[in-house]
DNA sequence: AGTACCACCTGACGGC
DNA sequence: TGCCGTCAGGTGGTAC
């Protein structure tokens, strides 16, 4: 689930919800899910302080803390971030809790327990030891541009390549080559320019319209991939099927009529 | 450099 | 009902 447009709306509900807000209480029942952090790091970074400031940058939110620090969250394959009112119960796989001064709590869940919760001193240093691309939402043409033709193999295992975009994942990268109506194999390097243009303004629109509509799947217009993702499905746009294979050990999806190559 | 495969972890689902 | 293989939207390591 969570790639750029699902962690872009949970940034955008922890703003709305969580800033200016004294943290109470912190609660991390499994140790595990934190990285390169103490629980009592993790308490001093944040209790009897508030956050002040949202940024995110590809699939990582990052929160900045009155103290000085920031904490970073990330969701691996099943995470979600919920703000919950006081009463309202925690779901089965909650991993992490930040108690509010107003009662409601964020609440970390992951079923896989593949994401994580951190705290950094320092948001520039962390997205560069993390060895990031470029957001993916504030990548221009030139840089995508110049990034793919440096590239040897294929598109959708660039797109999906964190260290040259940052924050697009299995799903959204079908859906973006799905709109530029380019094949997933289809060279990195060989595009033309006008497949370039096509590829660049269909990621930024991809991925805003995502975000924008809560990065549901119920919700995305019903001529996108994303609700026809089965092997055999009718492409939404036309007359073709879509069809389903192996790559990067991933299934990729894709309708062969509008996307050849 | 790129790709294939495995591991991490937990669960859902289908076949027998 | 149980067992087994397969699959799942992320990432990181290893081996070609």
């Amino acid at each position: 689930m969570p790639e750029l447009p699902d962690v872009e709306v949970f940034r955008r509900r922890l703003a709305a919800t969580a800033l200016g807000q004294p943290v109470r209480r912190v609660e991390v029942p499994d140790e595990t899910m934190l990285r390169d952090t103490s629980r009592q790091r993790l308490g001093r970074a944040l209790k009897g302080n508030v956050l002040v400031g949202t940024r995110r940058h590809g699939k990582h939110l990052l929160a900045e803390t009155s103290g000085g620090g920031w904490l970073v969250l990330h969701f691996g394959m099943t995470g979600r971030l919920l703000h919950l009112q006081d009463g309202e119960p925690s779901p089965d796989h909650t991993r992490a809790v930040l108690h509010l001064a107003d009662g409601s709590r964020v609440v970390l869940d992951d079923q896989r327990r593949l994401g994580f919760v951190a705290v950094v001193d320092d948001d520039e240093a962390y997205v560069s030891a993390q060895d990031l691309g470029e957001d993916a939402l504030r990548l221009s043409y030139p840089q995508l541009r110049d990034l793919l033709r440096g590239r040897r193999g294929a598109l959708k295992p660039a797109l999906m390549d964190q260290s040259v975009i940052a924050g697009i994942g299995n799903v959204y990268s079908d859906e973006i080559l799905f709109h530029a109506r380019l094949h997933p194999r289809t060279s990195a390097a060989g595009l033309d320019e006008t497949s370039l243009r096509r590829l660049h303004r269909q990621t930024r629109r991809v991925l805003r319209t995502a975000a924008d509509r809560g990065a549901d799947p119920e919700r995305v217009p019903r001529t996108w991939l994303l609700p026809h993702r089965e092997d055999g499905a009718a492409c939404p746009r036309g007359d073709g099927s879509v069809r389903r294979f192996k790559m990067s050990g991933r299934g990729a999806f894709y309708c062969p009529l509008c996307q050849p190559g």
